[in-house]
DNA sequence: CGACATGTTGAAGCGGTTCAAGTAGGGTGG
DNA sequence: CCACCCTACTTGAACCGCTTCAACATGTCG
């Protein structure tokens, strides 16, 4: 079974150049000799199915994965056993660089449908990032926009109520499908109503709540996964936009203690 | 001024390898010539004074900083104009790498008391990263340690109830202070109670009357910013440690979905 | 079809906020 | 140096947003 599955994939082995997420992947400006390089470097794995871990907390740190499609969230298990998710990840975005410093992962990463991955050995990683200062900025750049991501969601976390979270999850999730190409007003949650409530901090019922309220004010249409926005601006407005514009130069009232 | 400035810092300009900080900021092993390199690009400033701005959010990106001695917030301003404080800098720490894929500042920097800093000019350092793989690899494990230590806040934000996210912020302090070389069980908080509540999403009379909580019960001393830790045990409990051990292997009960 | 997981909706309870009032420091100007 | 002011902090009490508990509906899979 697995020599069958090898085979293929040597011919698989598809090229980032012909990969239409490549802009998302690697969207820097590469040599072609690089973009050989970074070919020869990468493997594909079969298809991690639904429920299927990717990795999990506390394993050793070998690779990188670039999500090819399907989707995963990524959790910390905290010491009481629970889990905690801290993000989720769509096709074109890189995995397990939070892995680096203790060279073990940090979280689990699950899959929520069917989901490929290119598998990036993390030891070759480095050494072409040596080489190629394009990946090197890229690579700096992918974990620069991660902690963006995380420091956006600990303020969602500490400062909203329960809508303007639900609100500026799915503006979040809109905008990211269509950078992908898909529709930004119609689209399918991977994530189950539990999902969504732990990763926002709240219960699962509120969430159900908020999504028939927000279908009451005619928000949007969701049935089960399925949602269609139908007031984009409502929600927007509902969103809070993390890193706001520069403050107003204001005098030392602001003493910071 | 600046001139006779410039002159002392030449002398001052503290070669990394003298600098007590050194195990915490560039704790890898870089040949001898390397430490040297990295001295060359290191600039120092003058001290930023509390209520200062290190940088602000929006402002372009060109250096990353080290914290020499005293303390720093980091703050995103909301589109509402709140801000949400991120994280706490405290001395050995590096800030300002989120700014890399913008190549602009998204957090402000505000000193919390006088402090001094050292200024690594990104570009430099960029090249430097190139050439030295000890120094490429710190630099990713570090941005890895704060995307670690953000998945961290947003647990505590988004699972615990506000008694045990200010334990997690005094046992979290106390271990860096520790490691640093200070009581483990006597400092001084940096932060206002309004910035502490801030950092954790509550209000500042929660803040006040948790530290009072905590008095009465004996778990720790403290008058204005002065905090004396008298039962570790006790604040670990309520601690929530992200990254706990590893799930025991379940069946597939867990899908995910 | 039955069984179990997932999602929805209602009602009660409570953790934490908000409002309000008062205390204590720290800095400034007289 | 003290009087003053302003900010930071503390404490109490009322309120409310969200959770929790409970019951039910709907899908899904063996």
């Amino acid at each position: 079974m697995e020599k069958t599955r090898v085979v293929k994939l040597e011919e698989i082995r598809t090229r980032c150049q012909k990969c239409s997420l490549f802009q998302l992947c690697m969207p820097m400006g590469l040599e072609e000799g690089d973009l050989d390089k970074l070919d020869k470097i990468i493997k594909r794995r079969r298809p991690v199915e639904k429920g299927e871990f990717l990795y999990r907390i506390g394993e050793p740190f070998t690779a990188v994965f670039a999500v090819r499609s399907g989707s995963l969230k990524a959790f910390t298990t905290t010491k009481d056993g629970q889990d905690q998710i801290v993000s989720l990840h769509l096709p074109g975005e890189l995995m397990g660089l939070d892995a680096i410093s203790k060279q073990q992962h940090i979280c689990s990463a699950m899959a929520l449908e069917t989901t490929s991955v290119c598998e990036l050995p993390y030891e070759r990683l480095e050494k072409l990032m040596m080489e190629i200062s394009g990946l090197q900025r890229h690579i700096l750049s992918l974990m620069s926009e991660e902690i963006q991501h995380d420091q956006c969601h600990m303020t969602v976390l500490a400062r909203l109520p329960v809508e303007n979270r639900l609100a500026s999850f799915l503006a979040n999730l809109s905008e990211r499908y269509k950078a992908r190409g898909f529709s930004a007003i119609e689209f399918n949650l991977s994530m189950s109503r539990n999902d969504i409530a732990n990763l926002l901090g709240m219960a699962v019922e509120t969430v159900s709540r908020l999504f028939s309220q927000f279908q009451d004010q005619g928000l949007l249409q969701v049935e089960r996964k399925h949602v269609k926005i139908l007031d984009v601006e409502a929600l927007r407005a509902l969103q809070s936009k993390c890193g706001g514009q520069p403050p107003l130069e204001k005098k030392s009232s602001n003493t910071g203690s």
